[in-house]
DNA sequence: GCTTGACCCTCACGTTGCGTGAGGCTGGAG
DNA sequence: CTCCAGCCTCACGCAACGTGAGGGTCAAGC
């Protein structure tokens, strides 16, 4: 501000006056000078630019348009009356923006259900939960789940599909788990053999089932089922389902593992 | 669709296949591999990409968090762990949706402003106009107006100024008019005559008041004080304030122009 | 065995509206 | 005469691909 030489008697302003004037940068008025949109009537010698009080007016008119989201080619449509109909260029864009916010929109929403799937594993009341899971379901899981697992990518995976599924496709999966539990339990009472093609069929079918919830590999699977076995909530189900059915699931996992050619003792998550 | 080589019994899938399979464009592929976001596991001896089943696993959550608007470094990380918190991430990116989807609403709303004055010329209600121009006022001027002029530049630039102006900006506009017609018609009966420093000055304030409405060259103001001559209407206001005031003004106009180096006779609008 | 046509590859520029230096004049003030 | 703010002209960068250009690959049909 020291070396202002008021310049404004002479003829014509320089960017830098022009800039805090209206309120846009230097570099945008280089720009517009560059695709010819507002070039200034003079240069000093030196090549400075100077704007007129004409040059000015049409600055005026640009940064107007510019604030209403209009692009610069359709400003200079406007500006330079090769088209015609201002009040339908001005309408074209206010439903292109109401079609922007309405895409905004849904990205929100879209979001809004992958953060509630991510924090809550379920995107379900708990009446909705009770009557798809049945009576043994305890909905505190969820949560207790998160805390535990909420920071591997395998419950980011999980609430990725969460956030995209239904009370039906909820009821779907609690279905095919249902019968996945009792063809074990059936199966086991019929003397199925681990390392048999029936045990294995049946494991696979497990690793299709629990699919749902997020890819599983073999190896994940043999240390599922050991999880299964040493963790009392998960004991409990299955050994609520039949006796001995904890044991008897990984026994049929370590089989079709080995068979696999994976070795179930040094079997590593991941 | 016809050489389809049922390339899914391999162990992979072309782009195209992967394309089609996942709704996103071959080039889409391209760019992440490029960028390194999805490479595929596998390339044929030809140089094919061939995308694996765990591949196909990362290109999915790739797309669901693609179409809720994030961006691709927040998907590497989301994706590859860097940046543990995915619900902060997420909810940091419904913050900045919210804030653009704000900003399209004032778009919008100025939108609206801008193609109601375009339309209309005016935004105030009748009784606004009524209380603010006066008696002599007639609500059907503008539609009037718009309908010989709207098609000129001028008309735009009244109309983008228009669009920021309120009732009291109006009241303003509308007193410095009723204070310059007073003022005219007081030199006017005072014997002050044409191309006198008196009338020059008054010329100069009329052009300095016209431009609330746009721009106003020395030829233009010719045509504007030969108009009021001879349009019915605006000579009828002119006259109204004092008798001969219309053909006053018409002189004085000219008398300027002179002393500007335009001849009156041969001035144009422009 | 050769052609055909769909599909694949790798550059490499274009898009929108400037931001951000790099490197170098200009011009008023001390 | 020097200093420093302010001006100039390149020229790359950005976000996420779109769109050819120019040229191999592959299964099928003659």
């Amino acid at each position: 501000m020291r070396g202002m030489p008021d310049a404004i008697d002479a003829d014509g302003l320089t960017v830098g006056q022009v800039s805090a004037c209206l309120g846009v940068t230097v570099r945008a008025l280089h720009h517009w000078d560059e695709i010819g949109l507002a070039r200034p009537s003079l240069r000093t010698a030196a090549g400075y630019r100077l704007y007129t009080a004409g040059d000015l007016e049409r600055l005026h008119r640009i940064v107007v348009y510019r604030e209403i989201g209009l692009g610069l080619d359709r400003i200079r449509d406007v500006l330079d009356d090769s088209a015609a109909d201002v009040p339908g260029a001005l309408r074209a864009q206010r439903t292109q923006v109401a079609e922007r916010i309405d895409r905004l929109r849904q990205l929100s929403a879209g979001l809004d259900r992958m953060i509630d799937a991510h924090e809550r594993g379920l995107l379900l009341t708990v009446e909705q939960q009770a009557a798809i899971f049945g009576p043994q379901w305890n909905p505190d899981w969820p949560t207790e789940a998160r805390q535990r697992y909420g920071d591997t990518t395998q419950w980011r995976q999980y609430a990725e599909r969460s956030a995209s599924r239904g009370p039906e496709e909820w009821q779907a999966v609690a279905d095919a788990v249902a019968d996945l539990d009792r063809a074990l339990g059936d199966a086991m009472d019929a003397g199925v053999t681990p390392g048999s093609p029936e045990a294995n069929r049946l494991v696979e079918r497990h690793r299709e089932v629990f699919a749902s919830y997020f890819p599983l590999t073999r190896q994940m699977q043999v240390c599922l089922g050991r999880m299964y076995e040493a963790d009392p909530g998960f004991a409990a189900h299955y050994d609520g389902i039949r006796a001995g059915l904890a044991t008897w699931f990984r026994r049929i996992v370590d089989a079709s593992a080995r068979a696999h050619g994976i070795d179930p003792d040094t079997a590593t998550w991941q």
